[in-house]
DNA sequence: GCTGAAAGACGTTGGAA
DNA sequence: TTCCAACGTCTTTCAGC
């Protein structure tokens, strides 16, 4: 859900989402050292920021690498007539392989990015995708690299 | 820095990851009560994970259309002979705007996400990317909305 | 809006199984 | 690797400004 009208965030508040997302787990009170509150006051602000939907949640970074799902892919989804992507997509939401996926302007109708053990795994995911009805065909481009984010 | 070695991990890791991916905050002691441990134990895996790389660190999630950065786009990058992917987009690295980028197979060379405020802030970024030498032509496809991710 | 106090929950370490 | 026990820190609530 997103919020349909502008969310003011004074200088504080960005600062302490800042310090948030390089590291999530910091405590309040140490957060507040760094910006001149105390621990309640941080608080109080992380709470209303979640109220306010700014703040979704926290989460672990990962290192795919470590994992070892480290082949990705975008593969660019082509709709039938009279078929909308989110239809598709919906279905797509249930694989862990998917790891974010959106409706473009230009060519293609959908972009998905995969993320697989290897190439063997990966091709079995595209097929999967290519299977689904509503798709008329699909092109894929494999991740070389990461070079940033 | 990606691990060479194949890192083993349990179902117990894996479940303690996956419940870390969904709340970041999560005491140690909730965890355990789910994955039947102690927090001293959960704790320890934590660390150890962490040690292994394969935990990198915990984020929050911030609901970017409140922040209102709300215009995202993806770019395919395409270099002059003689050019990699990786002079062009080491420069871009600076820009907050840079979501992510990647070098992939297929036509284009490499692949830029962008998120802006709005749509003349994304057509500046736009314009950088397309005026950094070595690049040849770029083609882009705004996001219409978010699906999954 | 903020601070400060107080109670309980939590993180963290050491030692033993 | 686990648990238990103990200590210090942190979270959370509630007055009071």
């Amino acid at each position: 859900m997103t919020n349909d009208h502008p969310v003011p965030l004074d200088g504080v508040d960005r600062r302490i989402l800042e310090l948030l997302g390089k590291d999530g787990r910091a405590s309040y009170a140490e957060i507040g050292l760094l910006v001149n509150l105390s621990a309640t006051a941080v608080k109080r602000r992380v709470d209303r920021l979640r109220e306010r939907g700014v703040v979704r949640g926290f989460t672990v970074v990962l290192d795919q690498g470590a994992l070892h799902w480290e082949t990705e892919a975008f593969v660019e989804v082509f709709c039938r007539e009279r078929t909308s992507p989110e239809e598709i997509l919906s279905s797509l939401r249930q694989f862990p392989e998917v790891v974010a996926a959106w409706t473009i302007t230009g060519d293609a109708d959908a972009l998905v990015h995969l993320r697989a053990s290897d190439t063997r795994h990966l091709e079995t995911v595209i097929e999967r995708i290519r299977r689904e009805r509503g798709v008329q065909r699909s092109r894929s481009s494999v991740v070389l690299s990461r070079l940033i984010g």
